[in-house]
DNA sequence: TATTGTTATACTCTATAACTATA
DNA sequence: TATAGTTATAGAGTATAACAATA
């Protein structure tokens, strides 16, 4: 026979990581209503368009290294965004093997028509926290940030 | 020419669900590095193995329902879960459509070994916090949570 | 030799739906 | 009719590596 005793009592409920994961699934699904649903993008579209959008033209390397991308992500999010007339590239002169990205005219426009939408959705979440919450998890998801890219590093 | 202003100057670095789910797949890496790397378990084996850890011998679908899968995740982390020796299944005498799942006595021995790992990590990433923001996180994940269902739910 | 970026391949996930057996 | 669970299938995403062009 065996009675499965809760030993242990570990349970997934109270696991920090666990409850992270779930909010930031439910949390980024919010925001992907609007680029996915709204406006056809996936989430690494969105993330090149947005980075483009708010840093001007810039090297495709950088883009990837700022969104998170891994160098196949970003070749396929660059060659289905160059098809969508979203951006466009030319050669960087100073290292020909890459290439500048710049959001051509629609891309512009969507950006400026997404932005806005996204912006208020995260002050609409935001509105459940109170000011000192808000501030609080600013510095917590630095600190656990960084605390998990060390323990990450070490294995 | 084009100066492309930051016109809006929105900035993922600084948008909270960017941040937030970096952060969450940061801190999710660092838990699968125990079940994925050392354990060979998916992400979904592993949230079925820990239910049925903690919580003792469940019916599927109740499985399903805590750890937030579908009915076809949890069909298919059942039957490698199964193939894999580490869970049983038995008809459930009250609902015969349905599955009571167990863990083997060698599923029982993995959940002891992954359990403590996982939990030491956790402890060292709260390491990073202060007892206040530890405090606050969990108070913070509950009603931002429920602020992304309100809004998800409406679209 | 190393790096940027593309392509190929296989594998995993996801989403949808059809299907069964029970209820 | 509705539910628990399986199977089928197609599309998307992921990982690995081979490859071309450039450094």
């Amino acid at each position: 026979m065996d009675d499965h005793p809760p030993q242990a009592a570990f349970d997934l409920a109270c696991f920090m990581p666990y409850r992270l994961a779930v909010l930031a699934d439910d949390v980024s699904a919010t925001i992907a209503q609007v680029y996915v649903d709204r406006f056809d993008l996936s989430r690494d579209e969105w993330r090149v368009v947005a980075w483009l959008g708010s840093r001007g033209d810039l090297a495709a390397k950088a883009v990837a290294q700022s969104a998170g991308l891994d160098k196949m992500q970003m070749s396929r999010a660059v060659a289905r965004l160059e098809k969508k007339k979203l951006i466009a590239r030319r050669a960087d002169a100073e290292d020909r093997r890459g290439h500048i990205l710049t959001l051509t005219r629609q891309g512009r426009a969507l950006y400026d028509k997404i932005t806005p939408l996204t912006r208020a959705r995260e002050a609409y979440l935001l509105a459940a926290l109170t000011e000192e919450e808000a501030a609080a998890l600013d510095t917590i998801i630095d600190k656990l940030r960084a605390q998990a890219l060390e323990l990450k590093s070490r294995g």
